[in-house]
This record gives structure tokens, sequence and C-alpha cells, in this order.
RNA sequence: GGGGACGUGGCUCAGGGGGAGAGCGCUUGACUCACAUUCAAGAGGUCAGAGGUUCGAAUCCUCUCGUCCCCA
């Protein structure tokens, strides 16, 4: 090891790449190779297919990484297990969009060539997809990889299906479902976005049947009047009450319909009267099965108005829309149209805006399910982190409604189902041969696929093999935790518990793990359409998957959204180049003469411990605290705060403090056999504190951290296999950390009083200390680090010391009083109205306490711990101001 | 209409019943033998507002205001 093969700037590339080779070819991601160790799952949620891994992707991923990692390490049998999704819906409009480039559709293909294409297309960004996430350095264990199509799946997908039907949970019918009419295909209400829209609303009057008058009802769709079969109103309205039963006559196509009375109805709404359209929205819909009413369907599939619309058939929506309002001004029939804004529902996957329509799909009953998954999470069977995610859960399993599942696509797995010219519909684990009721063979399949979330919904288990009882699915279902963003809890979370709950009876992980969204820098969702994306991938190349890790990880709060900020990268970027520089400097020192090994006392908690300086105690201490630390906010999922501490730990006390403190024994002290013995034993606490650094930041940071770990000695195989660091009571030295705490003021003091007169760093200036009588041996003990430190030189520790009269002062705590003696250049005026400004916060601080210690009931009921730290701070505060108020009537 | 989140120094955000924190930015000084992607020192906040619970509230509860999200 020398300098020319540490530069001293880290420079991510090669690394990175290389030394995921060098996991890869360690094998050490593969599950199961010891099944001593207990298993700790994770199961991906699989990225599309459709695509590039975003912003969104990389911070799913690192989050996955950093637990995984940390239970490897801990000596669990862990197992990521990874796999991509089919993504039906928005991988075919990719294809589709690549054909349209060329000037085809997918109907020029047909069916069976079209499908190769989404193949080739899928192996490409297959692979795209693997090596983002290796590139990010997720720890899958490949060999276990799955996707949603291959031939596991599509058989757990089969069976799960047939045996719904079977017991009568899926079935088929004409319901109203959303229909786009630019997928050309029916979606599930969660793939609905409701957006806030600027419309009219139209009102619009029916005349009585019989005798005159009119009823007015109000619309933001006027030209779904021409399917209306119905006209209600509120039962308890007094307004409307007579007509209720009566018949009204619909314009334009002058259709006899009834007023009916209905719970539904909001009498506040428009004129209290709304016009009911069975066929084409989802309230009328309820009302028409309700009350018995005419379906007619007026808008069809294409997007315009079917024979049913009579003069109007064959119009687009929108100038249909026009010619009914003409036609009814006309009539006189408007009375008046309202600026009016409402939610319009659009395509998840194109944003185009979707029409309720009724139409024949497959179904999946909901309420059966539900109650299981809902119970499952009531009883803390599956735990949401952080909780609040609980009831967004619960709310929604309450309100579900009937799943559609038939989607009018290509791509996916198609449906089983097979009709008989005879009527017979068969649904069956085998393809069918022929008719079980007729004998016919001429059988035709379904044309359409499932949605895609309903594969994903088996995903946990599909992934291990299900149906079949294999040694997987026995070790590692039910997964650990499952990470995942909140958009997706209702699509996928909810999904996969009722679908485990059914076939495994079990739920499908212990705890879910709900993170935010990744953000612009000006909190805006990042969206292909805004141009605001940042590529994951781009940042990597310019910083490093490690620096990119960790600006995710320290970015995150449980179930929070963070912005992703330049700012934030480089700080990213400072840290890794700080652990680099911090090993660098250790391993520096480590480097022996040429061709020798390298020459040091290696430290060995329990052992030789009285050799141990002050310092050195006060580094084991705080990083026996720190592995305690970040080990708890691991377990509490609170992975941003963990790095913090990680951060905080490596870059204040490990290199502001402890290599500071180091550079007396490696360089300070001459060739003397004690000099050299404790050169060599500073070295072993460097190096195993480095060590146990390391481990505590491999999760976060694995690259950089492994190729340091490399270069350590005596190392055992990797890192990413090495055990996690424990609490360990022989580090804790609770007395020697506090002494030393004072030691720090005291240098921060000096150093301060040295800029009040701006000396430079490196000039040296006498110093004058006097402590207390027990602060003195501490002091005098690192006497060579406060010199050192804070450059003073002569430096005078001495309880009797007087104040020379010309001194800047400082007073730290109750048992310090720092003085900096200077000739003339004291600026009087300044050094009096810097002491009355710390008098001043003294005396605040005072009054705090004493307001406290004054009260009988704080004194009676607060905890004794509490009150002794109050009594305390107000004896040192006293202290203090005493000093202070001497000081400043020196200098008056 | 229902549910939820957020409001902390100039900016972005952690934290959270018992002396207000970080990064960035700012001011001052330093190319100190690991690192200028650095080091040292400093300025800067009535923790949105009001009420309540408590010995004690930035932290828990209620309300108000503001920003945002989800669901209907």
């Amino acid at each position: 090891m020398t300098r020319e093969i540490l530069p001293p700037a880290y420079d991510p590339h090669n690394v990175e790449e290389r030394r995921y080779r060098f996991w890869l070819e360690g094998d050490y991601f593969r599950a199961g190779k010891d099944k001593s160790k207990p298993p700790f799952t994770i199961v991906i949620p699989p990225p599309n297919i459709t695509g590039s891994l975003h912003m969104g992707h990389a911070l799913d991923n690192t989050i996955q990484d950093v637990i995984i990692r940390w239970r490897r390490m801990q000596g669990y049998d862990a197992l990521w297990l990874p796999g991509t999704d089919h993504a039906g819906i928005a991988t075919q409009i990719r294809v589709e969009e690549e054909l349209a480039a060329q000037g085809l559709t997918r109907h020029d293909l047909g069916r069976e060539r079209f499908l190769e294409k989404v193949w080739e297309w899928k192996e490409i960004y297959h692979d795209r997809i693997v090596k983002q996430l290796q590139a990010l350095g997720a720890s899958c264990d490949w060999s276990r990889e799955r996707f949603t199509m291959d031939e596991g799946c599509s058989r757990a997908v089969r069976k799960v299906f047939v045996d719904l039907y079977k017991a009568g949970l899926i079935y088929r019918g004409d319901y109203m479902i959303n229909w786009c009419p630019r997928c050309h295909t029916a979606l599930s209400d969660i793939e609905v976005e409701h957006e806030e829209k600027e419309g009219t609303l139209t009102y619009i009057r029916y005349p009585l049947a019989e005798g005159d008058g009119h009823i007015t009802v109000a619309t933001t769709r006027p030209e779904t009047m021409l399917g209306d079969t119905a006209v209600a109103v509120h039962p308890a309205d007094e307004r409307y009450r007579h007509l209720v039963g009566r018949k009204v006559i619909l314009p334009l196509l002058n259709r006899e319909i009834p007023v009916i009375a209905d719970e539904f109805v909001d009498p506040a709404f428009g004129t209290g009267a709304v016009k009911v359209t069975p066929a084409h929205d989802p309230n009328d819909f309820e009302m028409g099965m309700r009350h018995n009413l005419e379906f007619i369907t007026v808008i069809g599939e294409d997007g315009k108005m079917t024979a049913a619309a009579g003069p109007y058939a064959g119009l687009e929506l929108e100038s249909c829309r026009q010619q009914v309002v003409a036609d009814l001004k006309a009539q006189g029939l408007v009375e008046k149209i309202e600026d009016y804004s409402h939610a319009v529902g659009h395509c998840h996957r194109c944003h185009s805006v979707v029409e309720p329509l009724i139409s024949r799909q497959w179904f999946v009953k909901m309420k059966p399910l539900a109650g299981p998954a809902l119970e499952a999470v009531r009883r803390g069977q599956t735990v949401f982190v952080p909780p609040r995610f609980t009831r967004i859960y619960e709310n929604w399993v309450e309100n579900i409604r009937d799943w559609c599942i038939s989607r009018q696509l290509w791509w996916g797995h198609r449906i089983p189902a097979w009709y008989c010219p005879c009527g017979e519909i068969i649904v069956d684990y085998e393809d069918p041969q022929s008719c079980p009721a007729c004998g016919g063979r001429e059988l035709e399949q379904d044309p359409d696929v499932l949605d895609t979330w309903f594969s994903s919904a088996l995903w946990p288990f599909s992934t291990m093999g299900w149906p079949d009882r294999t040694p997987d699915l026995e070790r590692y279902f039910p997964t650990n935790v499952l990470v995942t963003g909140y958009d997706i809890i209702f699509f996928w979370v909810a999904r996969m518990m009722f679908m485990s709950l059914r076939f495994m009876e079990e739920v499908p992980f212990r705890t879910v793990y709900i993170h935010g969204l990744v953000r612009d820098a000006l909190g805006r969702k990042m969206s292909k359409s805004l141009g605001n994306g940042v590529d994951p991938l781009e940042v990597i190349a310019q910083y490093g998957a490690d620096t990119l890790r960790f600006t995710l990880v320290t970015g995150q709060a449980p179930g929070n959204d963070q912005r992703f900020r330049q700012e934030s990268v480089e700080a990213g970027r400072n840290f890794a180049n700080k652990v680099w520089n911090a090993s660098r400097f250790v391993l520096m020192n480590l480097d022996g003469a040429p061709g020798q090994a390298p020459d040091y006392v290696p430290f060995v908690p329990g052992a030789a411990m009285e050799k141990l300086t002050l310092e050195d105690r006060w580094i084991l201490h705080r990083y026996n605290e720190a592995v305690g630390r970040v080990t708890a906010l691991l377990e509490a999922y609170e992975l941003g705060e963990a790095a913090r501490q990680v951060y905080e730990f490596l870059w204040s006390d490990f290199c502001d403090w402890y290599v500071e403190f180091s550079k007396h024994y490696l360089y300070g002290a001459g060739e003397t056999e004690s000099s050299r013995e404790a050169r060599r034993r500073t070295l072993g606490v460097l190096i195993y504190v480095l060590d146990g650094v390391l481990r505590l930041l491999h999760p976060f940071m694995p690259f950089i951290s492994e190729e340091i770990w490399q270069h350590l000695p005596e190392r055992q195989s990797a890192l990413v296999v090495a055990p996690w660091p424990q609490q360990d009571s022989r580090l804790e030295f609770p007395v020697e950390a506090k002494a030393l705490s004072l030691v720090q003021e005291a240098i921060r003091a000096v150093r301060n009083l040295r800029s009040q007169v701006q000396l430079p760093p490196g000039q040296a200036a006498p110093v004058i200390l006097k402590p207390s009588p027990e602060a003195a041996a501490t002091l005098e003990q690192l006497r060579h680090q406060l010199s050192r430190l804070a450059f003073a030189e002569p430096l005078t520790i001495d309880p009797a010391a007087e104040k020379p009269a010309r001194a800047l002062t400082a007073i730290v705590g109750d048992d310090l009083e720092v003085y900096l003696p200077l000739a003339g250049v004291i600026d009087i005026e300044a050094e009096v109205s810097r002491l009355k400004k710390e008098l001043e916060q003294v005396e605040r601080e005072l009054r705090r306490a004493e307001g406290k210690l004054e009260n009988p009931e704080f004194l009676k009921k607060a905890p004794p711990e509490v009150v002794a730290k109050e009594k305390a701070r107000f004896e040192e505060g006293s202290i203090k101001k005493e000093k202070l108020e001497k000081r400043l009537q020196e200098l008056q």
C-alpha cells in the first residue's frame, strides 16, 4: 500500500464495477448456503420492463439493499429475490409506439408476431434493468430471478384463476367498467386518476308527460342525456315529492322516463333533481340496478355515439355535446349554463379521459377476500411502517369494490376460459380439447388477458415456486419485509395480502415499509412530460452509486417525500471522499518499510486494556455508542437517521478528533521504545475503529467500504459477509469520555479566543489554563494534545494561576478558565461586548433553571435525575456567572 | 364530503415531554505533513397562530390559518 495506489480524491469509477464483479464471483448474494442461519427475506417489487429505472426505483432498491446487506452481516440467511414485471398495458403501449413509428399497428402483425416483438422488447429492457440494479449495488440473489410471465409464475396465475372461478369468486358479466378509448381496454377503478377540470353545469328542462310544467336537472355531461332512463330526486325533498312516480319526456328523443326517489341524490346539488344514465355513470348504474331501470348504451367503445343515440349516432362525444346543447337551446329547454369544476377520470397509463361503460368483463368478487386481509392487519400479523399507513390500507380494503381483471390487450396472461358454441364456458387447469357439455371441439379461448396486478398479487409466493411446495417456499415464505412507495398500497400491497391469505393461508410479509416519492428540487413530481426527471444512472456515472445511495437514504424520513437536490448529492460525494481520506490516513501510516509487514498492535477488546490512552478510551466509547445507535435505528427502520449517525461519528468523532489526537502518537514523539510502542498501539485502535465504522457504513455505501476494507490487514474474505458490530460493555468508558469532553471544550475555547484576534492557525500563542484541582489532572495528562490542537505554546496549566492584566478570557463550565494573554492587540470594547453577551446567555439559562427549582411541584413530580440535572446546571451557571462578572469588572 | 401529511435558522430538511439540530448558504481566518470534495471560528430561530393537558410543551390533544396528497 503506497500513496500512488490511494489517490487523494476518491474516484468511484472502476471501483464499483470491479467490486460488484468481486461479489458475484464470490457468490455472496446467494441465499441458502448455510441452513443453520435464520432466514431473512425480501422480495423485490418487480420493476416494469417498460424502460429504465427512475429515481423512485433507485430509492426503493437502495432501501431494500440497505436492509438486506445489514441482515446478511448480522448472520441471517438473507434472500433478496429479484425479478421484473411484464406490465401489460404499459409495455404494450411502448411496443405499439415503436410499431407506429414504422407506420404499423399490432393488427398488421397479428397476435402471434406482435407477441414475439414484445418478448424481444422484454429481453432488451430486462437486461437493462438488471444492469441498472447492479450498478446501484443491489445484492440480489440473481440465481433466483423471476419474471411475472415466466412459466412458473404463469402456472401460479392459472391455478389462482381457476381456483377462484371454481369457488365462485371470479365471475363474468355485464357491469360498469372504466373504458380507456385510447388503450381500448377496460380498467380497474384504481387505474383511473381523477383530476379537477373546469367545465360547465348545464340546467336542462324535462317537460312533464302529463300536464304542464317541467323538472329541471343539472348535468356536467349533457350528451349523456340521450341515454337517460329516469330522473331522480331525494325521497325527503319536499320540492319534488309530488312528482315521484310521474313521467317526464326526455327531450330530443321524446322518450317517456319515470321520476324516481333515491337516497343517493344530493338535494343541494344543482336543482336537487338529477338525470339518471345507468349505462354511463357508476352511480347511475347502481341506481339503475336498484330501480330496475333500462340501460341504454349511447356511447360506444370507440368513443362515438351509438345507434341508440338516434340522430346523433356516429358523432364524437364533443361534437355530440355541442349539438345536443344547441338543439336543446333551440327548443328553449336550457335554463342556464354555469361554470363548474368537477373531477374527470383519466387513464393511469395514457392519460386519456376514460369513459364509464357497461361491458362484459371478468371480475373478482372482493368482499370474501377482503375480510381476512383486513383482519390480518388489525391483528398485527402484518405491520405498516410508519404506522399511519395502516389506516389508509384499512380504509381502502373496507370500501373495496369488485375488481375488473380482464383487459382487451394481447400482452399478458391469457384468460384461461374457453367458449363452446353450445354456450358452455370452460375454465380449467389444463387447456380443454373438447366441450364437456356437448363434446364439441370448436372451442375458442377468451381473447383477453388479465390485469397485470393479478400476477403481481401472487409475486411473494409465485416467485418461490408455488403452487409447488418447494424448499424455498418452506424456508423463505412469508417474507420479512416489503419495501414500496405509498402510491401502490392499493394496487399491490392489499392484493398481495388477500391472495396470500387465500392461497398460502398466511400473510405475505411481516412488515410493510412504506417510503415516499422522490421529487425534483422544486418539490414537483418527476415526470416525463415535465422533463424534470433525474436519471439515477447519470448520477451514478458522475458521482458513483455510493453517493447516490447515501443521498437518497439520508434525504429520507420514513413515509415522507423527499426532494432530490444537487447540493445533497454533493454532500454525499464529500462524505464518500471523507471516508476515503480517513482510511487513506490510517493505511498510509500503516505502511512499514518496503516488504515488511505492517507494524502495529491489533486492538482486541479485553486485552491489554490498561495501555489504552484517554483518547483511545474516548473513541472506543463513542464508537460503541454509535454501534448501538445505528443498530437500534436500523431495527426501527429509521434508515436515514442511521446513516446520519454513521456520518456524524465518522466525520466528527473519528476524523475531527481521534485522527487529530492520533497524530501526536504517530508523528510526535521520537524513536524511543515507548514512543514506538504508543505508535503501534494507536495504529491498532485506528484500525479497529476504522474496520468497525466501515462495517456500519457498508449497507449504505457498499462499494467504497468494501474497497477500503480489502486493504485492511487481517481481514476475512469480504466485508459484504463480515459480521455486523455488536455493542460491547468492555468498550464503555463513561468517565474517560466525560473527561475528554472537557479537553475538547478547552481546545474549542482557546480556538475561539484566538479567532477573536484573528490569530492564524499555526501561529503559536501562549495560553494559561486555570482549572479546578480535579480537572487539572486530566488537562495535564493531555497537555500535548491541548498545545498541539489549540496551538498553545507555551501552555500553562495551573489551578492557582492569576489572570494576566491584558488577556482574553473564556469560561468553560464551572471548572476551567482560559486566558489568552496578549500585549496590546486587545480590542477592549469587543471583548467587553463578547463577555456581556455570554453573560446574558448564562443569566437566561440561570433564570430558566431557577424557575424550575423554585417550583415545589417540579421538585415533587419530576424524575430525580431531571431535578439533579437542573441543580447541576444551576450551580455551574452560577459559578460561570460570577467569573464572567469578575472579568467584566476588571475590564471596565 | 371523508382521511392523511406537512408548516423548525436565508434554502432544503432531520428531530421530538425536561438545556433548539444538520447539510448547504453567509461572515472571518487558514493551501496545518488523510482530505481545500478540506480545516478552524462565528452570525442566524418567540420550532405557523390560539387554547388545553402537564411540575414542565417545539414535542401530546383541540381549534384556526397556510401548503400538499389520497379517497368519494
